[in-house]
RNA sequence: GCCCAGGUGGCGGAAUGGUUUACGCGCAUCACUUAAAAUGAUGUGAGAGAAAUCUCAUGUGGGUUCGAGUCCCACCCUGGGCACCA
């Protein structure tokens, strides 16, 4: 028999895949839909990652499978192209980002079709693409129609180096997360989307879909719902310990607040509080807070608060760890209470009151403050009760004398949408001197992004948009006097919102996608990602989902939740253990892994390296592992000569079913390939193989390996493709052994094992073990206290 | 500091409370070969022993149980996320 040879196999069986049109998600058929989506990637001029692979790889196993099992199944691909370092590699080279994207996606295209996934190409989208962003910007009206996009002047995080304003989300360690240089700070107008008015439904509605425990609890406490009280002092201060109350000696307000403004005249040291908040201006968010910095602050002298619980007067300093954007921008300071209000009273001698009594009786209030709950001390009629019980009271009482009331804050901030910058979409807004912020009539969509000289950002910050005087002047939709364009773009998130929407009807010129369609396709029944993508894209994804089901772009038969079920894959590191990165130079390119052993091997050696979910180090020794065992597949095929052959392994193959067939659904690749390498180890053994078992082999196979067992298939003389038969269901009577091995154990300990009928009886087993030479060495001369027997696995005796 | 995930051979890892180390890699020996590669066969947790066999091993220390990698408690380490959030 001639080699296994992948080079010439692959490219044939992709080829017939995409003549025959054999992955096609049919919009008018009859069979139950199911919607498989993997995160689209960013198409970077370095190519396919194995990390890309590893999503792309595991979910088209399972898409191949559901078309098998009968569904018809949607398994879409598309590029989410706008974004920086298109944009940078632009300036370096002046190459326009448009022309680079249409190289970059044709690699990576190029690069996915030679791992041969199953994707439904017809359907490909690209962010970039003005008919694909006209919709994104649509969207974006439509939010600002409705009050959820607005302007608002920020001090927000500034890169100096990339000239663009970054999300808190976006800066880590301090440093921009795109280029690494340290973050300033910079007073911008900037377009917010109202992300906390769903702050609740984000939260509630995942009690709807299958999501794994920790993404669900990473998404809560990042919108951190916190409930407690506004108190007036008479200046509002948000608390979730208004039982703590009569212990607040002070107040501390943000350097920001707006109070400071305006009761200047008041304050008497008001240059050295100035010379306070300038200095506070220039730190980022992350240094303000950092924990090992000391706390500084300053008393605004001059003016008091008065605690509304006792009318004392306290005194109000500002600090730059309170921020202003969390709450009110002011807190109570309880420094019996609270380990920072602790701190900063220690510092400048400022009284601390106890108010809880500590549970446990170890602490010292000299040294620490006490932050649990308990019973109330010092705290006038409420002294006695319990913390819980006395934050109600307290609250309850506070409203009535009409200086308090209930509320409820997020940690979610709104999310700042513009960014500074050429490559993302242009945000459809016109300024109009008498009108204000006008949004961009829908019939004149998309607002293209027009040729510019140069990509690099103004020295003021503004988008290179700024400098192209034509595009920008343009008359008011409203009074038809002269306006202005926003010459702001949208964050790289905005086309990766509703992304998936658009795969349902991606050629649809009227609506982003047509309504019957989005009631067919929708919702996805899985999704799989990255765990990066947990509280930025898969949240604001969800927001922005629920925000067109509310406005009835999308049916309201979809229901209220993008994505059934959710899973992430986990990171391919280098070989060693450490991340790949260019810079260390160990970078594992697919398609040279594809080149020396093919995609059938590259495909099971990235399911079979470990447990999917998992991160995992690259091995190449392991492709060479998986290539022997196609080898030995290929081999089989000698074996079916003899059409006569007898079916000779019902057993091994029933149990691959089952086997296969559960650890497809739960992820687990990497059992199920050593499933299948079991079969093939027992098949090999075999001195000829039935066509039967043979077939049921390739079926089982063929999610995993498509090209090697579509080859086989064919040259065995079967009928149709391998990839479109059906997946077959196992014989639970063919699962069961018949004879097995009882482990017979002394107190616990293995002694003796015996080869019996499955379902021996107890008594029968016991009589058995009794009676061997190796037990008895143990049980002889001693009592048997206890026996325990375990059906078909073990029997115990206790001595 | 808090939250999440994890810690099992030389390596990646497997294991509904019931034979620890499946499957694969690597290594060793043998066969084929002038030789190497490839392929095939056998072996391969550690310690003791000529062998049968015995003892000890799932980060550490306790506990529950006839029986714990798995359940409970405390701690150590690694990776990831969050962090003056009022």
């Amino acid at each position: 028999m001639e080699k296994y040879r992948p080079e010439k196999i692959e490219k044939k069986w992709q080829k017939i895949w995409e003549e025959m049109d054999v992955f096609r998600a049919l919009d008018k058929s009859k069979k139950p839909k199911y919607y498989v989506l993997v995160e689209f990637p960013y198409p970077s001029g370095e190519g396919l990652h194995v990390g890309h692979c590893r999503s792309y790889i595991g979910l088209d196993i399972l898409a191949r499978k559901r078309r098998m099992q009968g569904f018809n199944v949607l398994f879409p691909m598309g590029w989410d192209a706008f974004g920086l370092p298109t944009e940078n590699y632009a300036i370096k080279t002046g190459i326009h980002p448009a022309i680079a994207t249409k190289k970059n996606t044709t690699n990576f295209k190029r690069q996915q079709k030679n791992l041969g996934l199953s994707f439904d190409w017809k359907r490909e989208i690209n962010t970039t693409d003005p008919l694909y962003y006209k919709w994104t910007q649509w969207i974006f009206i439509q939010l600002f129609k409705k009050g959820l996009a607005y302007k608002a002047k920020m001090p927000i995080n500034w890169c100096p180096s990339c000239k663009i304003g970054l999300a808190n989300e976006e800066v880590i360690d301090g440093k921009c997360e795109r280029c690494g240089k340290k973050a300033t700070r910079k007073e911008r107008e900037q377009w917010f989307l109202k992300i906390t008015k769903y702050a609740d439904r984000l939260i509630q509605d995942l009690d709807k879909v299958d999501y794994p425990e920790r993404v669900k609890i990473s998404q809560k406490e990042w919108i951190g719902r916190s409930e407690g009280a506004e108190i007036k002092f008479p200046i509002p201060v948000f608390t979730t310990r208004p039982d703590t109350l009569f212990g607040c000696t002070y107040l501390v307000l943000a350097p920001e607040h707006p109070l400071i403004e305006k009761l200047k005249h008041k304050i008497r040291n008001y240059k050295q509080v100035k010379d306070y908040i300038e200095k506070s201006k220039k730190k980022i968010e992350k240094e303000r807070i950092a924990e090992d910095k000391e706390k500084t602050g300053i008393e605004l002298k001059g003016i008091k608060a008065t605690n509304p619980v006792n009318n004392r007067k306290i005194p109000i300093f500002i600090a730059d760890y309170v921020l202003m954007h969390y709450g009110t921008g002011a807190i109570m300071a309880v420094p019996g209470h609270d380990q920072r209000d602790f701190d900063f009273a220690k510092r400048y001698n400022l009284p601390i009151i106890e108010v809880i009594k500590p549970k446990d009786s170890k602490y010292d209030p000299s040294k620490q403050a006490y932050e649990g709950e308990g019973i109330l001390i010092n705290s006038g009629r409420f002294t006695g009760m319990k913390s819980e019980q006395a934050k109600q009271r307290i609250t309850e009482w506070l409203t009535r004398k009409g200086s308090a009331k209930t509320a409820v804050h997020y940690r979610l901030r709104d999310w700042i949408f513009s960014r500074q910058r050429y490559w993302g979409e242009p945000i459809p807004m016109i300024k109009c001197e008498k009108c204000g912020w006008q949004p961009v009539p829908e019939k004149d969509l998309p607002v293209e992004l027009p040729k510019v000289k140069g990509y690099k950002p103004t020295k003021s910050g503004e988008s290179p948009l700024a400098k192209v005087k034509t595009w920008i002047k343009v008359a008011c939709p409203e009074c038809g006097n002269a306006g202005r364009r926003e010459t702001d773009v949208m964050p790289n998130w905005a086309g990766s919102n509703w992304y998936y929407l658009r795969y349902c009807d991606s050629q649809n010129d009227k609506k982003l996608a047509g309504a019957k369609l989005l009631e067919k396709w929708m919702p996805v029944d899985w999704y799989n990602g990255g765990m990066e993508h947990t509280t930025l894209h898969l949240l604001y994804s969800r927001f922005i989902y629920k925000f067109l089901w509310d406005i009835g772009a999308v049916p309201r038969g979809v229901g209220p939740e993008p994505y059934k079920k959710r899973t992430s894959h986990g990171i391919v590191l280098g070989e060693g253990g450490i991340k790949m990165s260019k810079s260390k130079g160990n970078v594992i390119n697919p398609e040279q892994v594809i080149k020396e052993h093919g995609a059938d091997a590259m495909r099971i050696y990235e399911m079979f390296m470990g447990p999917f979910e998992q991160m995992i180090p690259w091995d190449t020794k392991g492709v060479k592992g998986v290539r022997r065992f196609l080898q030995k597949v290929w081999q089989l095929s000698e074996k079916i000569q003899n059409p006569n052959a007898k079916i000779q392994n019902p057993k091994l193959i029933h149990k691959t079913i089952k086997k296969v067939s559960e650890d497809i659904e739960n992820l687990k690749f990497n059992t199920a390939v050593s499933a299948l390498m079991i079969l093939a180890n027992g098949l090999e053994k075999q001195k000829e193989i039935s066509e039967k078992d043979y077939s049921l082999f390739l079926i089982l196979l063929s999610p995993f390996a498509p090209h090697i067992t579509e080859e086989l298939w064919e040259r065995a003389g079967f009928k149709g493709m391998c990839c479109e038969q059906k997946w077959p269901k196992y014989d639970s009577k063919l699962v069961k052994e018949k004879k097995i091995t009882l482990v017979i154990q002394i107190n616990g300990k293995v002694r003796d094992k015996i080869e019996v009928e499955a379902d021996i009886s107890e008594k029968e087993a016991k009589k058995i073990a009794l009676s061997r030479d190796k037990v008895l060495k143990y049980t002889r001369g001693k009592e048997i206290k206890k026996t325990i027997f375990i059906s078909g696995k073990l029997i115990n005796f206790v001595i």
